[in-house]
DNA sequence: TCGCGACTTTGCGCGAAGACAAACAATCGG
DNA sequence: CCGATTGTTTGTCTTCGCGCAAAGTCGCGA
Protein backbone atom coordinates (compact mmCIF):
# COMPACT_ATOMS: atom_id res chain seq x y z
CA UNK A 1 0.00 0.00 0.00
CA UNK A 2 1.42 3.14 -0.93
CA UNK A 3 2.57 4.97 2.22
CA UNK A 4 -0.10 7.49 3.91
CA UNK A 5 1.18 10.88 5.08
CA UNK A 6 0.60 12.01 9.02
CA UNK A 7 -0.86 15.27 7.57
CA UNK A 8 -3.62 13.38 6.67
CA UNK A 9 -5.05 12.51 10.23
CA UNK A 10 -3.56 15.38 12.08
CA UNK A 11 -6.00 17.83 11.10
CA UNK A 12 -9.21 15.30 12.81
CA UNK A 13 -10.21 16.74 15.85
CA UNK A 14 -9.53 12.56 16.96
CA UNK A 15 -6.44 13.32 16.71
CA UNK A 16 -5.20 16.75 16.61
CA UNK A 17 -2.44 17.63 19.20
CA UNK A 18 -0.77 14.36 19.15
CA UNK A 19 2.63 13.59 18.83
CA UNK A 20 4.34 13.15 14.69
CA UNK A 21 5.61 9.76 16.14
CA UNK A 22 2.11 8.25 17.40
CA UNK A 23 0.47 9.65 14.35
CA UNK A 24 2.94 7.55 11.73
CA UNK A 25 2.27 4.16 14.10
CA UNK A 26 -1.27 5.09 13.93
CA UNK A 27 -1.25 5.29 10.35
CA UNK A 28 0.86 2.29 9.87
CA UNK A 29 -1.93 0.33 11.03
CA UNK A 30 -4.35 2.13 8.79
CA UNK A 31 -5.55 1.23 5.10
CA UNK A 32 -6.97 3.67 2.35
CA UNK A 33 -10.66 2.82 1.26
CA UNK A 34 -11.56 4.46 -2.00
CA UNK A 35 -15.85 4.99 -1.77
CA UNK A 36 -17.13 5.84 -5.43
CA UNK A 37 -20.55 7.79 -4.87
CA UNK A 38 -23.44 4.97 -3.84
CA UNK A 39 -20.85 2.54 -2.36
CA UNK A 40 -21.27 1.70 1.04
CA UNK A 41 -18.21 1.53 3.85
CA UNK A 42 -20.22 -0.66 6.07
CA UNK A 43 -24.07 -2.01 6.01
CA UNK A 44 -26.46 -2.45 8.90
CA UNK A 45 -26.45 -5.72 10.26
CA UNK A 46 -22.87 -6.17 9.51
CA UNK A 47 -20.45 -7.19 11.79
CA UNK A 48 -18.72 -4.62 12.96
CA UNK A 49 -15.05 -5.52 12.37
CA UNK A 50 -13.20 -2.28 11.27
CA UNK A 51 -13.51 1.45 12.16
CA UNK A 52 -12.82 4.72 10.08
CA UNK A 53 -11.67 8.05 9.70
CA UNK A 54 -13.73 10.22 6.29
CA UNK A 55 -10.61 11.83 4.94
CA UNK A 56 -12.59 12.95 1.83
CA UNK A 57 -16.49 13.47 0.24
CA UNK A 58 -19.32 12.84 2.25
CA UNK A 59 -21.42 9.62 4.05
CA UNK A 60 -24.92 9.32 4.61
CA UNK A 61 -25.79 7.60 7.26
CA UNK A 62 -29.05 5.39 7.30
CA UNK A 63 -30.99 3.03 9.58
CA UNK A 64 -33.84 0.71 8.41
CA UNK A 65 -36.51 -0.40 10.93
CA UNK A 66 -37.55 -3.76 11.43
CA UNK A 67 -40.92 -2.56 8.94
CA UNK A 68 -38.30 -1.87 6.19
CA UNK A 69 -38.73 2.21 6.61
CA UNK A 70 -35.07 4.19 6.13
CA UNK A 71 -33.77 7.54 7.60
CA UNK A 72 -31.25 9.66 7.57
CA UNK A 73 -29.26 9.19 10.87
CA UNK A 74 -26.50 11.86 9.96
CA UNK A 75 -24.07 13.36 7.41
CA UNK A 76 -20.45 12.51 7.80
CA UNK A 77 -17.71 15.28 7.07
CA UNK A 78 -14.34 14.41 6.46
CA UNK A 79 -12.35 14.46 9.77
CA UNK A 80 -15.21 12.62 11.42
CA UNK A 81 -14.58 9.46 12.83
CA UNK A 82 -17.44 6.23 11.90
CA UNK A 83 -17.89 3.24 12.39
CA UNK A 84 -16.79 2.94 16.41
CA UNK A 85 -18.92 0.23 16.83
CA UNK A 86 -16.63 -1.60 19.31
CA UNK A 87 -16.24 1.45 21.07
CA UNK A 88 -19.76 1.07 22.04
CA UNK A 89 -19.65 -2.35 22.78
CA UNK A 90 -21.85 -3.13 19.95
CA UNK A 91 -21.28 -6.04 17.38
CA UNK A 92 -22.67 -4.74 14.36
CA UNK A 93 -23.24 -1.75 12.47
CA UNK A 94 -26.31 -0.61 13.75
CA UNK A 95 -26.59 1.95 10.12
CA UNK A 96 -25.44 1.88 6.71
CA UNK A 97 -22.83 4.33 5.57
CA UNK A 98 -23.14 5.13 1.95
CA UNK A 99 -20.74 7.65 0.17
CA UNK A 100 -22.75 10.68 -1.11
CA UNK A 101 -20.32 11.90 -3.44
CA UNK A 102 -16.78 9.99 -4.24
CA UNK A 103 -15.13 9.64 -1.21
CA UNK A 104 -12.08 8.08 0.75
CA UNK A 105 -11.80 6.83 4.25
CA UNK A 106 -9.11 5.26 6.43
CA UNK A 107 -9.86 2.02 8.07
CA UNK A 108 -8.46 0.08 10.74
CA UNK A 109 -9.32 -3.21 11.93
CA UNK A 110 -11.17 -3.27 15.26
CA UNK A 111 -8.25 -4.94 16.95
CA UNK A 112 -6.12 -2.28 16.82
CA UNK A 113 -8.86 0.13 19.09
CA UNK A 114 -8.18 -1.28 22.06
CA UNK A 115 -4.21 -1.14 21.91
CA UNK A 116 -4.73 2.44 20.39
CA UNK A 117 -6.91 3.33 23.70
CA UNK A 118 -4.17 1.95 26.25
CA UNK A 119 -1.11 3.73 24.47
CA UNK A 120 -3.20 7.21 23.24
CA UNK A 121 -5.33 7.96 26.93
CA UNK A 122 -6.30 11.31 25.16
CA UNK A 123 -8.34 9.24 22.12
CA UNK A 124 -10.96 7.90 24.57
CA UNK A 125 -11.70 11.59 25.66
CA UNK A 126 -11.94 12.43 22.57
CA UNK A 127 -14.39 10.00 21.25
CA UNK A 128 -16.38 10.32 24.56
CA UNK A 129 -16.86 14.42 23.49
CA UNK A 130 -17.55 12.77 19.99
CA UNK A 131 -20.36 10.67 20.94
CA UNK A 132 -21.35 13.09 23.75
CA UNK A 133 -21.93 15.62 20.35
CA UNK A 134 -23.77 13.18 18.78
CA UNK A 135 -26.02 12.43 21.47
CA UNK A 136 -26.57 15.80 22.26
CA UNK A 137 -27.48 16.41 18.20
CA UNK A 138 -29.73 13.37 18.82
CA UNK A 139 -32.00 14.35 21.58
CA UNK A 140 -32.29 17.86 20.10
CA UNK A 141 -33.62 15.83 17.04
CA UNK A 142 -35.97 14.04 19.24
CA UNK A 143 -37.20 17.31 20.98
CA UNK A 144 -37.25 18.86 17.59
CA UNK A 145 -39.66 15.63 16.17
CA UNK A 146 -41.84 15.58 19.20
CA UNK A 147 -42.44 19.46 19.41
CA UNK A 148 -42.32 21.21 15.86
CA UNK A 149 -44.19 21.54 13.37
CA UNK A 150 -43.17 19.55 9.66
CA UNK A 151 -42.00 22.95 8.20
CA UNK A 152 -40.01 24.17 11.08
CA UNK A 153 -38.07 20.87 10.99
CA UNK A 154 -37.45 21.57 7.82
CA UNK A 155 -35.99 24.80 8.05
CA UNK A 156 -33.81 23.66 11.05
CA UNK A 157 -32.39 20.81 9.15
CA UNK A 158 -31.38 22.92 6.11
CA UNK A 159 -29.55 25.33 8.34
CA UNK A 160 -28.16 22.73 10.01
CA UNK A 161 -26.66 21.11 6.91
CA UNK A 162 -25.84 24.59 5.59
CA UNK A 163 -23.50 25.39 8.21
CA UNK A 164 -21.96 21.67 8.39
CA UNK A 165 -21.78 21.16 4.67
CA UNK A 166 -22.23 25.18 3.28
CA UNK A 167 -19.75 26.79 0.62
CA UNK A 168 -20.37 30.29 -0.09
CA UNK A 169 -21.65 31.30 -3.53
CA UNK A 170 -22.86 33.94 -5.14
CA UNK A 171 -26.30 33.27 -4.72
CA UNK A 172 -25.65 32.67 -1.12
CA UNK A 173 -24.92 29.54 0.74
CA UNK A 174 -24.79 26.11 -1.63
CA UNK A 175 -25.20 22.76 0.70
CA UNK A 176 -22.18 20.85 -0.93
CA UNK A 177 -23.24 17.61 -1.74
CA UNK A 178 -26.28 16.54 -3.47
CA UNK A 179 -29.03 16.23 -1.27
CA UNK A 180 -32.69 15.10 -2.67
CA UNK A 181 -35.70 15.50 -1.29
CA UNK A 182 -35.65 11.91 -0.16
CA UNK A 183 -32.59 12.77 2.19
CA UNK A 184 -34.08 15.39 3.92
CA UNK A 185 -37.56 14.13 4.15
CA UNK A 186 -36.06 11.00 5.99
CA UNK A 187 -33.96 13.22 8.17
CA UNK A 188 -36.45 15.32 9.67
CA UNK A 189 -39.43 12.26 9.37
CA UNK A 190 -41.72 13.00 6.43
CA UNK A 191 -42.42 12.55 3.23
CA UNK A 192 -40.48 13.92 0.13
CA UNK A 193 -43.65 15.26 -0.96
CA UNK A 194 -43.86 17.42 1.97
CA UNK A 195 -40.68 18.51 1.33
CA UNK A 196 -41.32 19.51 -2.13
CA UNK A 197 -43.93 21.65 -1.49
CA UNK A 198 -42.32 23.64 1.49
CA UNK A 199 -39.31 23.92 -1.21
CA UNK A 200 -41.45 25.32 -3.96
CA UNK A 201 -43.20 27.69 -1.38
CA UNK A 202 -39.60 28.91 -0.15
CA UNK A 203 -38.28 29.41 -3.46
CA UNK A 204 -41.47 31.70 -4.22
CA UNK A 205 -40.33 33.97 -1.49
CA UNK A 206 -36.53 33.76 -2.27
CA UNK A 207 -35.65 31.77 1.02
CA UNK A 208 -34.02 29.38 -0.83
CA UNK A 209 -33.08 28.05 -4.32
CA UNK A 210 -33.04 24.69 -5.39
CA UNK A 211 -32.94 22.52 -7.91
CA UNK A 212 -32.08 18.30 -8.16
CA UNK A 213 -30.66 17.36 -4.91
CA UNK A 214 -29.41 20.85 -4.85
CA UNK A 215 -29.71 23.25 -2.40
CA UNK A 216 -29.13 26.85 -1.83
CA UNK A 217 -29.77 29.20 1.42
CA UNK A 218 -30.68 32.57 0.00
CA UNK A 219 -31.96 34.26 3.09
CA UNK A 220 -30.68 32.43 6.35
CA UNK A 221 -32.48 35.11 8.66
CA UNK A 222 -35.55 34.17 7.38
CA UNK A 223 -34.88 30.23 7.28
CA UNK A 224 -34.45 30.58 11.07
CA UNK A 225 -37.09 32.80 12.14
CA UNK A 226 -39.11 29.94 10.48
CA UNK A 227 -37.33 27.10 12.50
CA UNK A 228 -37.90 29.34 15.60
CA UNK A 229 -41.62 30.75 15.07
CA UNK A 230 -43.87 28.70 17.48
CA UNK A 231 -47.59 29.48 15.66
CA UNK B 1 -20.81 13.50 56.22
CA UNK B 2 -21.34 10.39 57.21
CA UNK B 3 -18.68 7.26 56.00
CA UNK B 4 -20.12 5.60 52.93
CA UNK B 5 -19.57 1.94 52.18
CA UNK B 6 -17.80 0.98 49.13
CA UNK B 7 -20.53 -1.63 48.50
CA UNK B 8 -23.17 1.80 47.27
CA UNK B 9 -21.15 2.08 44.17
CA UNK B 10 -19.39 -1.67 43.55
CA UNK B 11 -22.75 -2.48 42.22
CA UNK B 12 -23.16 0.30 39.20
CA UNK B 13 -21.59 -0.81 36.08
CA UNK B 14 -19.75 2.05 35.74
CA UNK B 15 -17.54 1.29 39.12
CA UNK B 16 -17.80 -2.96 38.71
CA UNK B 17 -14.49 -4.82 38.76
CA UNK B 18 -12.50 -2.05 40.85
CA UNK B 19 -10.67 -2.82 42.93
CA UNK B 20 -11.70 -1.99 46.84
CA UNK B 21 -9.25 1.03 47.58
CA UNK B 22 -9.93 2.81 44.52
CA UNK B 23 -14.01 2.15 45.39
CA UNK B 24 -12.96 3.99 48.94
CA UNK B 25 -10.75 6.81 47.11
CA UNK B 26 -13.81 7.81 44.87
CA UNK B 27 -16.03 7.44 47.79
CA UNK B 28 -14.08 9.64 49.79
CA UNK B 29 -14.63 12.13 47.15
CA UNK B 30 -18.40 11.80 46.96
CA UNK B 31 -21.22 13.64 49.34
CA UNK B 32 -24.78 12.23 49.35
CA UNK B 33 -27.97 14.30 48.07
CA UNK B 34 -31.38 13.55 49.31
CA UNK B 35 -33.85 13.89 46.25
CA UNK B 36 -37.49 14.05 47.94
CA UNK B 37 -39.57 13.37 45.02
CA UNK B 38 -40.35 16.24 43.05
CA UNK B 39 -36.73 17.40 43.88
CA UNK B 40 -34.42 18.88 41.39
CA UNK B 41 -30.97 17.46 41.02
CA UNK B 42 -29.51 20.04 38.69
CA UNK B 43 -31.84 22.11 36.21
CA UNK B 44 -31.17 22.47 32.53
CA UNK B 45 -29.45 25.72 31.78
CA UNK B 46 -27.45 25.58 35.44
CA UNK B 47 -23.48 25.19 34.76
CA UNK B 48 -22.94 22.07 35.36
CA UNK B 49 -20.50 21.57 38.57
CA UNK B 50 -21.51 18.19 39.23
CA UNK B 51 -21.71 14.46 38.29
CA UNK B 52 -24.01 12.34 39.78
CA UNK B 53 -24.48 8.14 40.56
CA UNK B 54 -27.97 7.36 41.33
CA UNK B 55 -27.95 4.90 44.68
CA UNK B 56 -31.99 4.56 44.97
CA UNK B 57 -35.16 5.64 43.67
CA UNK B 58 -35.59 7.02 40.06
CA UNK B 59 -35.25 10.48 38.52
CA UNK B 60 -37.11 11.89 35.30
CA UNK B 61 -34.97 13.91 32.98
CA UNK B 62 -36.70 16.63 31.06
CA UNK B 63 -35.49 18.96 28.19
CA UNK B 64 -37.53 21.90 27.52
CA UNK B 65 -37.41 23.99 24.09
CA UNK B 66 -36.91 27.65 23.28
CA UNK B 67 -40.96 27.58 22.38
CA UNK B 68 -41.15 26.31 26.48
CA UNK B 69 -42.38 22.91 24.95
CA UNK B 70 -41.27 20.27 27.11
CA UNK B 71 -40.28 16.36 26.78
CA UNK B 72 -39.08 13.43 28.68
CA UNK B 73 -35.31 12.50 27.94
CA UNK B 74 -34.78 9.85 30.12
CA UNK B 75 -35.41 7.77 32.89
CA UNK B 76 -32.55 7.43 35.38
CA UNK B 77 -32.41 3.63 37.69
CA UNK B 78 -30.43 3.09 40.47
CA UNK B 79 -26.92 2.42 39.65
CA UNK B 80 -26.41 4.56 36.66
CA UNK B 81 -24.34 7.54 36.28
CA UNK B 82 -25.75 10.92 35.65
CA UNK B 83 -25.34 14.98 34.64
CA UNK B 84 -21.91 13.62 33.23
CA UNK B 85 -21.66 17.00 30.95
CA UNK B 86 -18.33 17.50 31.72
CA UNK B 87 -17.08 14.46 29.85
CA UNK B 88 -18.64 15.37 26.93
CA UNK B 89 -17.32 18.82 27.11
CA UNK B 90 -20.59 20.83 27.75
CA UNK B 91 -21.00 23.78 30.14
CA UNK B 92 -24.46 23.85 30.99
CA UNK B 93 -27.01 20.58 32.56
CA UNK B 94 -28.78 20.08 28.53
CA UNK B 95 -32.02 19.00 30.89
CA UNK B 96 -33.74 18.80 34.09
CA UNK B 97 -33.26 15.47 36.53
CA UNK B 98 -36.60 15.34 39.11
CA UNK B 99 -36.94 12.65 42.03
CA UNK B 100 -40.00 10.53 40.41
CA UNK B 101 -39.78 8.82 44.03
CA UNK B 102 -37.91 10.01 46.69
CA UNK B 103 -34.08 8.85 45.71
CA UNK B 104 -30.93 9.06 46.84
CA UNK B 105 -27.93 9.81 44.66
CA UNK B 106 -24.56 10.74 44.79
CA UNK B 107 -22.58 13.75 44.05
CA UNK B 108 -19.03 14.26 43.11
CA UNK B 109 -17.46 18.19 42.31
CA UNK B 110 -16.69 17.92 38.52
CA UNK B 111 -12.93 18.95 39.49
CA UNK B 112 -13.00 15.12 40.50
CA UNK B 113 -13.71 13.86 36.78
CA UNK B 114 -10.54 14.21 35.27
CA UNK B 115 -8.05 13.24 38.34
CA UNK B 116 -10.42 9.81 38.37
CA UNK B 117 -10.44 9.81 34.39
CA UNK B 118 -6.70 10.29 34.87
CA UNK B 119 -5.92 7.35 37.65
CA UNK B 120 -8.97 4.58 36.16
CA UNK B 121 -8.84 4.35 32.63
CA UNK B 122 -11.26 1.79 32.65
CA UNK B 123 -13.97 4.76 33.64
CA UNK B 124 -13.03 6.09 30.30
CA UNK B 125 -14.20 3.00 28.44
CA UNK B 126 -17.30 2.36 30.91
CA UNK B 127 -18.56 6.35 30.32
CA UNK B 128 -17.77 5.76 26.35
CA UNK B 129 -20.14 2.29 26.88
CA UNK B 130 -22.73 4.34 28.38
CA UNK B 131 -22.64 7.00 26.03
CA UNK B 132 -22.97 4.61 23.23
CA UNK B 133 -25.86 2.93 25.06
CA UNK B 134 -27.64 6.26 25.07
CA UNK B 135 -26.82 7.42 22.09
CA UNK B 136 -28.25 3.83 20.75
CA UNK B 137 -31.65 4.47 22.32
CA UNK B 138 -31.67 7.92 21.21
CA UNK B 139 -31.51 7.06 17.39
CA UNK B 140 -34.08 4.31 17.95
CA UNK B 141 -36.17 7.13 19.22
CA UNK B 142 -35.99 9.22 16.61
CA UNK B 143 -36.15 6.26 13.80
CA UNK B 144 -39.53 5.58 16.22
CA UNK B 145 -41.03 9.16 16.17
CA UNK B 146 -40.32 9.21 12.16
CA UNK B 147 -41.75 5.91 11.36
CA UNK B 148 -44.39 4.59 13.69
CA UNK B 149 -48.24 5.64 14.55
CA UNK B 150 -48.60 6.93 17.76
CA UNK B 151 -50.45 3.47 19.32
CA UNK B 152 -47.10 1.78 18.40
CA UNK B 153 -44.91 3.90 20.13
CA UNK B 154 -47.12 4.07 23.12
CA UNK B 155 -46.86 0.19 22.75
CA UNK B 156 -43.37 0.27 22.36
CA UNK B 157 -42.50 3.20 25.41
CA UNK B 158 -45.01 1.57 27.98
CA UNK B 159 -42.81 -1.86 26.89
CA UNK B 160 -39.40 -0.40 27.90
CA UNK B 161 -40.33 1.21 30.87
CA UNK B 162 -41.56 -2.42 31.90
CA UNK B 163 -38.37 -4.05 31.15
CA UNK B 164 -36.23 -1.56 32.89
CA UNK B 165 -38.67 -1.04 35.88
CA UNK B 166 -41.13 -3.64 36.02
CA UNK B 167 -41.80 -5.41 38.92
CA UNK B 168 -43.80 -9.01 39.05
CA UNK B 169 -47.13 -8.89 40.77
CA UNK B 170 -50.36 -11.09 40.52
CA UNK B 171 -52.04 -9.33 37.87
CA UNK B 172 -48.74 -8.65 35.47
CA UNK B 173 -45.82 -6.56 35.07
CA UNK B 174 -46.23 -3.30 37.15
CA UNK B 175 -43.97 -0.46 36.31
CA UNK B 176 -42.58 0.68 39.49
CA UNK B 177 -42.76 4.47 40.02
CA UNK B 178 -45.33 6.82 39.53
CA UNK B 179 -46.05 7.47 35.91
CA UNK B 180 -48.71 10.07 34.63
CA UNK B 181 -50.30 9.78 30.86
CA UNK B 182 -48.48 13.41 30.60
CA UNK B 183 -45.21 12.01 30.98
CA UNK B 184 -45.71 9.03 28.63
CA UNK B 185 -47.12 11.99 25.94
CA UNK B 186 -43.78 13.35 26.32
CA UNK B 187 -41.79 10.88 25.95
CA UNK B 188 -42.84 9.95 22.90
CA UNK B 189 -44.30 12.88 21.66
CA UNK B 190 -47.85 13.13 21.74
CA UNK B 191 -50.42 14.36 23.87
CA UNK B 192 -51.63 13.09 27.40
CA UNK B 193 -55.27 12.93 25.39
CA UNK B 194 -54.03 10.64 23.12
CA UNK B 195 -52.16 8.46 25.53
CA UNK B 196 -55.49 8.24 28.06
CA UNK B 197 -57.81 7.38 24.98
CA UNK B 198 -54.96 4.85 23.89
CA UNK B 199 -55.04 3.42 27.70
CA UNK B 200 -58.68 3.08 27.73
CA UNK B 201 -58.93 0.92 24.93
CA UNK B 202 -56.19 -1.20 25.70
CA UNK B 203 -57.62 -1.86 28.97
CA UNK B 204 -61.17 -2.93 27.69
CA UNK B 205 -59.29 -6.12 25.54
CA UNK B 206 -56.96 -6.62 28.78
CA UNK B 207 -53.91 -5.66 27.42
CA UNK B 208 -52.79 -3.34 30.79
CA UNK B 209 -54.35 -2.45 33.87
CA UNK B 210 -53.99 0.95 35.00
CA UNK B 211 -54.90 3.84 37.40
CA UNK B 212 -53.65 7.19 38.62
CA UNK B 213 -50.06 7.29 37.83
CA UNK B 214 -50.03 3.55 37.46
CA UNK B 215 -49.37 1.37 34.89
CA UNK B 216 -49.46 -2.51 34.58
CA UNK B 217 -49.20 -4.90 31.76
CA UNK B 218 -51.34 -7.79 31.71
CA UNK B 219 -49.96 -9.04 28.05
CA UNK B 220 -46.78 -8.08 27.29
CA UNK B 221 -47.20 -10.59 23.41
CA UNK B 222 -50.06 -8.82 22.69
CA UNK B 223 -48.64 -5.36 23.36
CA UNK B 224 -45.32 -6.56 21.11
CA UNK B 225 -47.55 -7.42 18.32
CA UNK B 226 -49.06 -3.97 18.65
CA UNK B 227 -45.47 -2.13 18.81
CA UNK B 228 -44.59 -3.82 15.76
CA UNK B 229 -47.01 -4.17 13.14
CA UNK B 230 -47.03 -1.87 10.62
CA UNK B 231 -50.12 -1.62 9.11
C1' DT C 1 -63.39 14.02 57.23
C1' DC C 2 -63.71 17.21 53.80
C1' DG C 3 -62.17 20.02 50.39
C1' DC C 4 -59.03 21.12 46.70
C1' DG C 5 -55.80 20.28 43.38
C1' DA C 6 -53.78 17.14 40.36
C1' DC C 7 -54.65 13.71 37.23
C1' DT C 8 -57.70 11.43 33.98
C1' DT C 9 -61.44 10.57 30.79
C1' DT C 10 -64.28 11.55 26.91
C1' DG C 11 -66.53 14.12 23.12
C1' DC C 12 -66.24 16.82 19.03
C1' DG C 13 -64.32 19.38 15.12
C1' DC C 14 -60.56 20.66 12.46
C1' DG C 15 -56.23 20.95 10.16
C1' DA C 16 -51.63 19.44 9.00
C1' DA C 17 -49.63 16.30 6.47
C1' DG C 18 -49.71 11.55 4.61
C1' DA C 19 -51.47 8.45 0.69
C1' DC C 20 -52.26 8.04 -3.89
C1' DA C 21 -51.74 9.49 -8.56
C1' DA C 22 -49.89 11.37 -12.59
C1' DA C 23 -47.18 14.36 -15.18
C1' DC C 24 -42.91 16.48 -15.71
C1' DA C 25 -37.64 17.41 -15.74
C1' DA C 26 -32.91 16.24 -15.65
C1' DT C 27 -29.20 13.13 -16.01
C1' DC C 28 -26.76 9.14 -17.73
C1' DG C 29 -25.49 5.32 -20.46
C1' DG C 30 -25.55 3.38 -24.69
C1' DC D 1 -29.00 11.88 -29.60
C1' DC D 2 -32.45 9.10 -27.43
C1' DG D 3 -34.66 6.29 -24.12
C1' DA D 4 -34.67 4.80 -19.45
C1' DT D 5 -34.12 5.85 -14.90
C1' DT D 6 -34.26 8.67 -11.17
C1' DG D 7 -35.74 12.65 -8.98
C1' DT D 8 -39.29 16.47 -8.60
C1' DT D 9 -43.63 18.91 -8.78
C1' DT D 10 -48.40 19.41 -8.12
C1' DG D 11 -53.23 18.07 -7.34
C1' DT D 12 -56.85 15.82 -4.72
C1' DC D 13 -58.57 13.18 -1.02
C1' DT D 14 -58.38 11.19 3.42
C1' DT D 15 -57.28 10.58 8.10
C1' DC D 16 -54.77 10.57 12.35
C1' DG D 17 -54.33 12.70 16.20
C1' DC D 18 -54.14 17.48 18.18
C1' DG D 19 -56.72 21.45 20.17
C1' DC D 20 -60.23 22.75 22.89
C1' DA D 21 -63.62 21.97 26.32
C1' DA D 22 -65.81 20.06 30.16
C1' DA D 23 -66.74 16.68 33.40
C1' DG D 24 -65.27 13.12 36.37
C1' DT D 25 -62.19 10.87 40.06
C1' DC D 26 -58.59 9.98 43.03
C1' DG D 27 -55.60 11.15 46.97
C1' DC D 28 -53.33 14.18 49.87
C1' DG D 29 -53.14 17.57 53.32
C1' DA D 30 -55.45 20.49 56.42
Amino acid sequence: MAQLDRSLIAGSPTFAGMPPEALDEILAQASALRLPKGEAAFRQGEPAERFFLLLHGRLRVTRLNPQGQQMVARFIAPGDMFGVAMAIQVEAYPGTATAAVDSLALAWPNAVWSALLARHPSLAVKTMQSLGARLQDSQKRILDLSTQQVEQRIAGAVLQLAQQAGRKTEDGLLIDFPLSRQDLAEMIGTTLHTVSRTFSAWEAIGLVECGRQRVVVRDRAGLQKIAKKQD
